[in-house]
This record gives C-alpha cells, structure tokens and sequence, in this order.
DNA sequence: TTTT
DNA sequence: TTTT
C-alpha cells in the first residue's frame, strides 16, 4: 500500500480521454508546495480520475482549481525523467479555478448525486496513446 | 474530504452480500490498537469494500487477518452507539488469519489479476438487510 | 495505525492552551462535509496541534478557514457523545477564515520557517481542564 | 499537503544518525510492492523518523521488518537519480525482522511508553553526512 | 469480535 | 536492499 493525500492546484485544464476499451479517465497535473523560505520549491503530481466520476468532474477541474486528490501513488519514468502519479480514489474541489465558483459546486452536486466510480476497471496500459498528460509536463 | 489509513485485524470472517440491485460487498470489522501501557484500548473499524475486489477479497478476510485499508471515514448511530466506518477504496493483506498463508497469498494474485472495483456502483442505503455486519458488532 | 487527512473549515477560532507541564496545544474544531444531496450531513472533528506549530498557527487558524489536517484519529466519549478527534500532525491553511488571506499566509511563512513541532511531548491526559475544546463543540 | 502511508519491509537494519546539533534521526528504506501479476515491481522509500521516537524504535527497525509508515512525501534527486523520501509521523510495527518478534515488541512497549518525538527539530540539511543513507540505496 |  |  502506498496511498497518498495531496492538496494543490491544477496546472491546465484536465483532458478527458477515452482507451480503446471504452473507459473514461480524467487526467490532470496537481502543484503542491513544498519547503518554505529559501527552499521553497513546487512538486507535481499527475492525477488520473477514472469511470464515471472522472467523466463528471473534468468539467470543474480546470487550471488553478484547487483540490484534494486521495489515491495510490506511482512513479513513471519517460525520457529519463521521473514524473509521480496517483491514481485517484478520491477528488476534492476546494476551490478557485477558471469558472465561477458557485454554478461549479452547483453543478458538481448533480454529479456526485449519480454513483461515480473511481476506479480504473482494467487497469491496464490501454490508452490510445500511451501517457494520459501533455508530454511537457514534467516533474 | 476524510480519507483514513487503518492497519489492524479482522474480529471476525468477512460477510459477502449483495444488494437488492444485484450488487457484491463485503463487510469486516477491524479492530486497530490505540494508545499504550495502561491506556491501551481497541478501536474497532467497520470496513465495506464494493464491487469486485470485496466479491474477490471476502475469501482470504479471515478472522484474525492483518490488513491496511484505505478509504472514505463516516459515523453511523445504531441504537445510541456511534459506529466508525469506512469505505474501502483499498485494501491490502497483511498475514495472520485462519487460512494458510502462502496459498492464500497465490490465490489472491489469481483475484487481483482482474480488474477490481472497490466502489460501491449507486452508494445508497440499498441493503436486503440495512446493516451489513453483525448487529452485535459495536464500537 | 490510524491515519487520517480530513479538508473542511473551522467552526470557531482555534483556542491556544498550555498543560499543566508548559506544553502549548492548538485545539480547533473542522468540519468536513459528508453525503451529497439528500443525505448531506456534517462530521466535526476536534482537532489537538501541539508543540511550537500550534503556537505559530493559531493565530491563523480562525473560524472559517479552510484547512487541511493529517493525524491520527480517536474517539472520546462525554457526556454520552462520541467526538471524533484528531492530534494532528500536519495542519496546511488552504484559504479563506476571519482575517485577510494575504497578510495571513506572509505571516504564516515566518511561522513556518522555525522548526515546529506537532508532537505532544508526553501524550497523556496532563490538560488543566481536561477537554481542550469548548463543550458545547459536539459531534 | 502531499501526506503519505505506505506498508512495506525494511530493505536494511534502520540506521541511527546525529546531526551536527546534536539531533537524532533514524534512516531507513521501505521496499513496497506495486502492480500485480506480470507487472509487479518493487518501490523503494527512504523514510525518516526524527527525535526520541527515532532513537527508541530504531532497535526494532531491522531488515525485514514489515511497517506501515505515513509522513511526508518527498522526492530528491542524487546522482541522476530519484528518490522518494518520507519524513515519518507514524510508524507502526506490523511484524516479522531479523529479531524475535515477542520480545521486539515487549522493548517497544517501553520505549513507546514515553512521549516520542516524530519530528525534526530544525528540519535542515544539516547532518554530518548528507545523506542519511547508504550510498547504494537507490529508488 | 482481533492480535502480539 | 525486503518479503510472500
């Protein structure tokens, strides 16, 4: 087990994308601080929010939204980079982003009130294209 | 957001049930040490895992097992008892139960092979029977 | 182990206290919303920082605040009613409370800065009054 | 926020360190299992326990002891490469190690009888050796 | 209801 | 570097 708590903001909006199975996977790229004073410094997460409850929430995870994402984390290495991944079990909005805040939680509400499911159901390296972010998003 | 990480032991077998919409979980109770010396007590968890990892699980949740689990923390009052409970999003096997260890361990790899589901599908209080642990299972 | 990272706002300004030893102690009460829709409830939990991280951040920790909050969870019973507290570990300001976000977050900065600590130095039941929260915080 | 639990086993006996101010630290790594079937791999996590509660449990933090362990995330890099560090809140025992398990735990309970310190002090880079663990140890 |  |  290696379950991961994060709360930060996102750095673009998140991209909705489909495998080849047919399943639905938000994924998006989370800021957290770290340090403080002279030694502060950004890390980054990319977050992937699966089944439904992605597919409800990419509209409301949009760039400098600030959340809470709980889920597993990974590391994956792409062109000698490091990046950190979670696999989200859980996605928090706590605020800010692009779109008004209010008609966002409004709207959220409808969403959550259906039964998302958060999990991956294959689990599997099926994506179409094989990293769900932009390539430019690094560690 | 009130995500928990508990490591403890299961007081009893795990129960698999199913919903009046058809769908599986499986329900244990974990008892988690607290505090030490003179002060030391058990907290006891009631654990829900949904879908097809508690359908795939249930069979090595054996009384005595080790587990960590993972997921949302909520309260439930049943007859002026406050009962802590927890959603499962992730549940690992620790050791211990009544079963033999190793042959466990290899037919959970066969279960984890597949693509499980540790949300629930609607969320609701749906059960045949609206508790899904033993009622004299108290906090 | 029982770990646990709640999101949600404070209900009242935290109050600063010092056991019987000189040990300084943050107590605030967070609540975190739980259900959607119909079934829409808050949790409250009583939160204990302790050591020099809870004399720096008190003065930020207004009613209101969002906040972040990771530490290990129990239950007290009194007067027939079980709260759910939290000695936290780790306490992240994420916005909004009583005072402007800005100044409060440049202070904050400075009061981080130092080495704080969030560990109770004995742990025990050493309180002046033995309830470091106002009584009429319930959950 | 990026708060951690993880459960694993120790790839090498906790090394007890002290730094230049006289602060102790206990270093050790985590190997913890990810992916399942043809995809398992190991990950490996450097953690950190500061203060009393270091040095008390350092004794029982031989190679192969199963733990669970939540703290801070980090990542370092060192040589061209990636670590994962944890700086620990909690670290619990959950069996097996070198020693025998029974009177490992009986001496725990001692140690864990006063009021251990999680954290560090200054929470600097301030050890005589820059880096807390063997050389070798990489992610 | 667990276990060390 | 671990363990099942």
């Amino acid at each position: 087990m290696k379950q991961i708590t994060i709360t930060g903001r996102l750095g673009k909006d998140a991209v909705l994308r489909t495998t080849q199975q047919g399943d639905k996977v938000a994924g998006f790229s989370v800021a957290v601080d770290d340090g403080r004073g002279q030694d502060k410094r950004t890390v980054w997460f990319e977050v992937s929010l699966w089944g439904r409850r992605g597919e409800a929430l990419a509209q409301y995870l949009t760039k400098g939204t600030a959340v809470a994402v709980s889920g597993d984390l990974s590391t994956r290495e792409h062109n000698g980079r490091t990046y950190l991944t979670v696999r989200a079990d859980q996605v928090t909005l706590l605020g800010g982003g692009n779109r008004d805040q209010s008609s966002a939680r409004d709207r959220m509400s409808d969403a959550n009130r259906a039964g998302y499911d958060a999990q991956a159901p294959g689990g599997g390296p099926d994506f179409q294209d094989d990293i769900p972010f932009a390539a430019e998003w690094r560690v």
